[in-house]
DNA sequence: CAATAGATCATCT
DNA sequence: GATGATCTATTGC
């Protein structure tokens, strides 16, 4: 049992407020916390909204993409491919629907609970090395839609100590539209990074 | 090891 | 009624 605090302080609002592939680079090495489950954020995407038709409020604000629309700093969680809920982070000002999808994490704290929530998985790499699992091993749902995640049970904090690492850059992944921009982002070199 | 099929449902046309 | 920001198990070299 390590009880040592794995992660800082809470990233405040105007952190979110930036473009989306700003945010997307600046989230990489931060530490996603929801109860006791902390976990480093190694891959992010960047959705840019009205003119990026890979996003979900490409084409407008309908009920779904409300949150999209909304202040920076909110939870955007949805069901994909009817099995699977994918965590975003909303980023830019209100009117403007830009985010950041979390792809993959690096388990810090909570692991217990993770192995338990994801089952018959064998390395701890493989807890949240991608979207549909990391929100499985934090035990992320659909009711923190529209969380606010300056504060609350739901938050990214500072790492407390930050390690040297270097960021690359892809194009996205598993989508059909816009599939050379290259608004994907990772550590590089980092075990739990989606293939 | 690489390729592929199947699971399963909220959202939008 | 079709589609999709996925994962896993299974099949085929």
């Amino acid at each position: 049992m390590n009880s040592r605090k794995q992660y800082g302080a809470v990233l405040p609002r105007p952190f979110y407020d930036r473009p989306a592939e700003v945010v997307a680079r600046a989230l990489l090495g931060k530490i996603l916390v929801h109860r006791d489950a902390a976990a480093r954020i190694v891959e992010t995407e960047a959705y840019l909204g009205l003119t990026d038709r890979a996003a979900h409020a490409w084409r407008g604000l309908t009920p779904r993409t409300k949150v999209l629309f909304g202040a920076p700093g909110h939870a955007y969680v949805y069901l994909i491919y009817g099995m699977y809920e994918c965590l975003n982070l909303v980023a830019e000002g209100e009117g403007s629907p830009g985010c950041v999808l979390i792809r993959a994490l690096e388990p810090v704290a909570g692991i217990d609970g993770m192995r338990e929530r994801r089952g018959a998985v064998k390395r701890d790499r493989d807890l949240a090395n991608g979207p549909g699992k990391l929100t499985i091993a934090m035990g992320v749902t659909r009711a923190l839609n529209g969380a606010d995640v300056t504060r609350g049970v739901l938050t990214v904090c500072e790492p407390v100590s930050q390690e040297e690492f270097e960021i690359g850059v892809s194009p996205r992944i598993g989508i059909q539209h816009n599939v050379d921009w290259p608004l994907r982002f990772f550590i590089a070199g980092n075990p739990c990074v989606s293939r």
